[in-house]
DNA sequence: TAATTATGCGCAAACGTTTGTCCGTTTTTA
DNA sequence: TAAAAACGGACAAACGTTTGCGCATAATTA
């Protein structure tokens, strides 16, 4: 019952050759003996040796290790991208060190300061909502750890980065409801201070050109995200002139609320009123009494982008080759949903 | 611009004194100069210092990390545990080193030799579901490698764990169910292979007993845990001569299955048939037709306290505290939560 | 058979820290 | 004022690996 791992050094000493050829002999180096080779083998076999990565590390500069930093773990769409970007690691015989910020700009400093301490390889990050100033970031540069960003990009130059573009994804939101016949929509938007409710606005917009159709502007309501916030913006279409005879949120949490509400109001939903969301929340496919349809943001596919990405970077770095200059500036398109199983009109 | 970080070497070169000083120095070693003192921390400073904790490692024998193996890091329980265990992890100076091993007993083994070449400290493992054999764990044992399971634990003598007793909440279940005046109870519960679904018979049947009614065994009915299976079980429950006006279902998804199925046969749910479930899925209350309570599990909680249980290991252990002959074997009772909200017949 | 090339292995440095020990000055104490 | 204590700092070993180099001995070549 031992209580520190063994070492190539209690192996060389119990066979009595040299530390550099257990070592040797470990990685099947030509210029070591066959039956040398098979001994060191069995010792270390038996002894339970496992090489220790941290001393590799010191030697050779790197640690096989990749920093995650996210703002909320338990969040769907992170834990989907966690997953995604834990698998590609997995692969590429990488190890994933996770960290999340919880939207504290304070935490997500020391986060990247402890990811230096631990020096990881590189770094994948989802930026706190409340992160103002990048220079932690761009200290990461001087000591030549690749960052990739994903989903939430800083305003940063020369970085790369893996971004779902939700414009598509509302054109297409805007267009089937159209198609479906409705003639007055209405939007649920976030605050404007949000890039995110710019991208949906502009596909809201792009939609009715598209369509030959007029835009009006009382259509789109913006609101906090919370409850109460959803339930006066919903309000407030319901009392517009053009009466909306359908809706798209800004996300699932604002879909939801506002399909509560509508319930309240004995308003059918997707029968008096048609709902079409962002996808958020999983097992939306489970229930009732869900938007129509859902555009999709695909968490898996961005964080796995973004970690094969990096890995990508990291096996250059590794190959000797010359510091890239050019920059991944992957774009994923979003792309509207049908969710089966809602209650649905059938319009045609 | 700078390839490497800066190291202590070139601190002490650069200001032509001792590495030993330097390191004394940057912590505040009281047999060090003030002037040399500030002297160091400036430079350090200025050349954006940070102590290589691979290295540190090397010196000190641990890494200040913990490994944590789940089955799934996008299912909604695991995502919570995890972000307890993170922020408990960083509140003591940890971090997290994360893999997942889609139920898949060679995948698990390998990740914990991963975790070995990593020298975590201390590990945190919720066990596959395919695992059988539990020798990679043993094997951690020699290496002192303490490690905490967690809501899936493995039938091993002698470990340290956290898990919660599902008997509680399903005789808290069912009673809820009898006070509302249900005098036909059914569940739809797991495969009987499964511990869990033996703890839900149990209370099932100890909720009988304690309110004096005769157990009716055709009212508990297994299924596979799919949709088809569900459905089969719904109708095999309303087909019998008991026929229940509520039912306890394994858990959400089971839960979510029957409603729709329910729902289908035109049953009003929580009226004509209701519904209890154990929580698997978040945003529960983002909607109706769902079950009108659930049993909590309390994810985040079971992370919490394990990941507390490791670190106190290791805060021990680093303190020299002789090896510990007692093991934490943490029970979290199960809790009966009512789902605001749930259509209801208010029953009294 | 002598010169050359392989073969098989050991030596030692290096990676970045920490820490026990030792040593030369300065300051205090008697 | 001489001896003792306190101060400030340097030396070197150690943590576990990898790897360039050198050096015997054995095998090949001419």
């Amino acid at each position: 019952m031992r209580s520190k791992p063994a070492t190539i050094k209690e192996i060389a000493q119990l066979l009595n050759i040299s530390v550099s050829t257990v070592s040797r002999a470990l990685h099947d180096h030509p210029s070591i003996g066959l039956t040398t080779r098979q001994k060191v083998k069995k010792l270390a076999g038996e002894l339970n040796y496992e090489p220790n990565q941290t001393a590799i590390f010191l030697q050779q500069g790197r640690t096989l290790t990749i920093g995650v930093i996210l703002p909320e773990l338990s969040e769907s769409f992170f834990s989907s991208a966690i997953s995604a970007i834990e698998d590609s690691a997995y692969k590429r015989n990488y190890t994933v060190l996770l960290a999340q910020s919880h939207d504290d700009e304070q935490k997500e400093k020391q986060l990247v300061e402890k990811m230096k301490n631990h020096r990881v390889d590189g770094l994948l990050v989802s930026v706190s909502k409340n992160t103002s100033s990048y220079q932690h970031f761009e200290n990461l540069k001087q000591y030549n750890i690749p960052i990739v960003f994903f989903d939430r990009i800083p305003a940063m130059q020369n970085i790369h980065y893996v971004a779902c573009n939700m414009e598509i994804g509302t054109i297409e939101a805007v267009s089937y409801l159209l198609k479906k016949g409705h003639r007055s929509i209405g939007m649920i938007n976030g605050p404007g201070t949000l890039f995110a409710s710019g991208e949906r606005k502009e596909g809201y917009i792009k939609a009715m050109i598209k369509n030959r159709l007029k835009f009006d502007p009382s259509l789109i309501v913006t609101c906090d995200l919370t409850e109460a916030g959803t339930q006066q913006a919903l309000n407030e279409l319901l009392a517009s002139k053009r009466k909306p005879t359908a809706v798209v949120t800004f996300n699932d949490y604002v879909a939801l609320f506002a399909i509560k509400h509508a319930t309240d109001l004995k308003l059918r939903i997707n029968q008096d009123l048609e709902f079409v969301s962002y996808a958020n929340l999983p097992l939306i496919n489970y229930m009732e009494s869900i938007p129509s349809a859902s555009v999709e943001q695909f968490p898996y596919l961005q964080g796995q982008k973004a970690a094969d990405i990096l890995l990508d970077l990291l096996a250059q770095k590794h190959q000797g080759v010359a510091e890239q200059t050019a920059y991944y500036k992957i774009i994923i398109e979003s792309q509207l949903i049908e969710n089966r199983g809602a209650a649905d009109i059938k319009g045609k």
